[in-house]
DNA sequence: CTGATGACTATAG
DNA sequence: CCTATAGCCATCA
């Protein structure tokens, strides 16, 4: 797999997180295919051009904190967007027991499922 | 080829 | 909670 698929299948597996909900960068490299791929996560993010819509915001470290340093722009960005959409952030940090996302089968079998809405 | 880097993670004290 | 340590791995100078 070259670098291109990758970063299509990072893109698109946080595409897949529902509003409301965040996953870890290891969370997202695994069910990307790419296992230990935490790291390449974050640099997948890091190289993502603005204005795409990939909802960057809701991928947060395995202990459910916020990657970037506290106070950074970044930081306050991110915080910002998870707030948005009811996400609670408290000191840098987000509840993963309580919104991290639990995929189900069905739905990594059937990606393009918001396609059904649009027939 | 080599070593450094980093939007990571797990474990130990 | 915090620090240290050790894995991890694509990328880059």
């Amino acid at each position: 797999m070259d670098r291109q698929a990758r970063l299509a299948r990072i893109y698109e597996t946080i595409r897949d997180i529902p509003r409301g909900s965040v996953a870890s960068y290891g969370q997202i490299a695994e069910i990307a295919g790419i296992p230990r791929g935490a790291r390449q996560v974050g640099w997948a993010l890091k190289q993502l051009p603005r204005g795409q819509s990939v909802p960057w915001h809701r991928v947060i470290t395995a202990s459910g904190r916020i990657a970037f340093e506290p106070g950074s722009a970044s930081f306050e960005k991110q915080k910002k967007l998870l707030i948005e959409e009811n996400i609670v952030v408290s000191a840098g940090r987000v509840d993963m027991h309580k919104y991290r996302w639990q995929p189900q089968l069905d739905e990594l079998l059937w990606k393009p499922s918001s396609a059904w809405d649009e027939r």
